[in-house]
DNA sequence: GTCTATATTGAGATAGAC
DNA sequence: GTCTATCTCAATATAGAC
């Protein structure tokens, strides 16, 4: 079987007559957005890469900006379920822990998608949404690790932004890799 | 005297006939392209925020982009001649501790034409040109911090490729903030 | 050195046939 | 679901007066 595509997960098609759906499109979207920077992606790059006209991508999405907008829900909402999860599983530790250990799994699972939205400037509504977003995300976990602090159940002599920095910090820093 | 804009070190002049020179544009590109990011900024924004008319600004510089490469350029330089004057130091050891020094004032002195180096994905010559010349000084003081493991002045249980990731990591990081 | 036009073009998006 | 062709507009850049 060589004439053949790998499309979104577990999803195949033949080449020279795509039939792509969205979650293929929006995967090749992510990558090339990661590699030239939104801004300087232009929707005949994605074309060229889909081995699709630009016309048809516009069947799939209605404006470049949807594609950011998709990607970047993919990874907030991986983010908050992670987080929702965690809510009813113990003392604040407990909820701390399973946390971390779930946002490197989303991570992995969905680093281009959360490199994008690590590297937003605001530039559009779609853009501020996403980081508002994220900020009540991060928002909850500062909250969380102070509370785990004050259970005394992590160390206190670090200053808690600072807590928040080097945890998120160490994270963040993966996607540079 | 309320009728003054800061210009380049040491140049103040009127408002409403600016009388920009390079310097003084240069500074505000710098600061709204990072800021937007360089892709993001337009023309019609540097005029705004220089209270300029666009067309003025081409009596300047030539385009949008050689104002990215003379931002870059200042940062390469700075970045240069500190590896430049670290040559003549003595032994490998008192030339990285001089670099790494030199490295964190040209931090402090040119943090945003610096952050705009970082940030370079290649989208042009000008990108590309300006990433040769960083990878260049990344080798030299690769190869200079392994010098200074082979001499036994710094220690050798990290593997080299890591203590370079780990220094510079740390300088990047800055940048952040 | 700055201004007000205006020219140009690159890129996002649409229309309609297949 | 994809194609070609075209529309539209925003953004870079230019021209020429002051």
């Amino acid at each position: 079987m060589p004439n053949w595509l790998q499309m979104s997960t577990g999803t195949q098609l033949r080449r020279g007559r795509p039939g792509y759906d969205l979650q293929g499109i929006l995967d090749v979207a992510v990558t090339v957005f990661n590699t030239h920077g939104y801004d300087a992606t232009t929707m005949d790059m994605l074309a060229a890469r889909l081995k699709l006209s630009k016309g048809a991508i516009y069947h799939h999405v209605a404006s470049k900006e949807q594609l950011l907008e998709l990607a970047l829900d993919r990874a907030l909402d991986a983010l908050e379920e992670i987080l929702e999860q965690s809510q009813d599983r113990g003392d604040a530790a407990s909820r701390l822990a399973f946390l971390l250990e779930g946002a490197v799994g989303v991570l992995v699972r969905e680093l281009p998608s959360v490199t994008l939205l690590l590297r937003l400037r605001g530039n559009s509504d779609v853009e501020r949404t996403a980081m508002d977003r994220r900020r009540v995300f991060d928002k909850e976990v500062a909250d969380l690790i102070a509370e785990a602090q004050r259970d005394g159940s992590i160390r206190t002599d670090i200053a808690p932004g600072v807590a928040e920095r080097l945890l998120f910090g160490m994270l963040n820093s993966l996607t540079e890799w």
